[in-house]
DNA sequence: CCAAAAGTGTTCGAATTACACCCATGA
DNA sequence: TCATGGGTGTAATTCGAACACTTTTGG
């Protein structure tokens, strides 16, 4: 017997705001798809698809990331959802936007991206369909308010980075320039990174020092009451 | 003619977590309904719905509580979507969960409650059905962040009131004890109360000066990069 | 040997904290 | 007149911002 009869049902889907952070390019990427069925077929849009019964909404998140991206193991947090009538004009749909971070080394090298996947830089958009430029927009808000005051930007670098990468990339997230000195005594004092005895020496001949993210480290600090900021001049 | 035919439809529901501060008692309330229908009828729940054809998630929301409390332009704010497999018993349902604050001049005097419906104190709530502590818990610990960098506070104050009060809210809301000379110094430096002349008289022979919050004043400041910002010892 | 990028300290002003007494008034 | 809660200032410290030179090394 089913309870709650009389009522509405609704599709109900997932669409998944996936920022890379392309290390060489210094830049914010994010992976758009290029729509293969009706309507808006061949426009762009983000990575989206139909919750299935034997999943949660974060299995579909999961799921569709996988299919699109090959990736698992990513960050993926539930951004916002999105429930105007009109808003997909093929059938009512409420949809719950993810976001997930990445860490592009070198885009032609991510596992086995769609075909009908690509990076986009975040400076230059093209327009997306339905209201996926809202969520874009929100998602990206969030991830500048929540870079200061969690250390999420760790899951847009790779295992081991320098600090000079790490600060580029919030310079591009931020979008301004950050003093060198300020931002490497700040983020040093905190005690969360490891500084590894190798060096990169691929951009310069001196070489910078690799350092890593110390997750168990910062979990204990976080449960004493430490907060990660990390809001830079 | 239907597009995404084969995909599985879903009940799709809004739970509103109605917040309210009894100015009286110094405590933030809860709005608890005694459930009127299976399953776990007689159980205590957030105020909650299905979503209608012709409305949004928002409308949803706002029509929820105004079915319940009688209450219109109050602030409401999406806060977290629900959508584990098994989270309702009854049926599959997808549920959004808003977030509504209110000031409590006088509880019994609130406009028109649903006699199901009842405040109760944050400390010590009952158990909720399904995951509707886990809502409460999430949106309690968002409102908690967000009263330190959003005015959001003076949606749980009436439209006047005294700066003890407001201290009062926020020694609530923190659950910590607030410095008054550190506390008023930091708010009146901000520059968005305005000072009445009325005294509100009956907690004291001196008298408390009233004070609102300036909204237009705020909304400048915050377009010329001002920071709401009351993080207090 | 020199160009190019990495790495390093100090000073100054602003903000935050801690802290204790006087004021106004109704009963 | 006195008990009650409202209202006020200052000193010490911490934190954030601005700022320029030295080091290393491959070519």
């Amino acid at each position: 017997m089913e309870l709650y009869s009389n009522y509405t049902q609704y599709l109900v889907a997932v669409d998944c705001i996936v920022f890379g952070y392309d290390i060489i390019e210094k830049e914010l990427k994010l992976l758009l798809i290029k729509r293969s069925f009706e309507p808006m077929k061949g426009s762009w849009s983000l990575a989206g698809g139909f919750v299935e019964e034997m999943e949660s909404l974060d299995d579909a998140a999961s799921r569709i990331l996988r299919t699109l991206t090959g990736l698992e193991r990513i960050y993926l947090k539930q951004s916002f959802t999105y429930g105007e009538k009109e808003r997909d004009p093929g059938a009512r749909v409420i949809s719950t936007a993810y976001c997930a971070l990445i860490a592009l080394r070198d885009i032609n090298k991510e596992p086995a991206v769609n075909s009908e996947a690509h990076w986009r830089s975040i400076a230059g958009l093209p327009d997306l369909i339905f209201d996926h430029s809202l969520m874009v927009n929100k998602a990206l808000s969030d991830l500048q308010n929540q870079i200061k005051a969690k250390p999420v930007g760790f899951e847009l670098l790779p295992e081991k980075f320098t600090l000079v990468q790490m600060q580029e990339l919030y310079a591009a997230i931020y979008q301004k320039q950050i003093d060198k000195r300020n931002f490497r005594k700040k983020i040093l004092s905190m005690g969360i990174l490891e500084k590894l005895d190798e060096k990169e020496r691929e951009t310069s001949k001196k070489g910078a020092y690799y350092y890593k993210f110390n997750k168990e480290r910062y979990e204990k600090l976080e449960q004493n009451g430490f907060y990660f900021n990390l809001d830079v001049s």
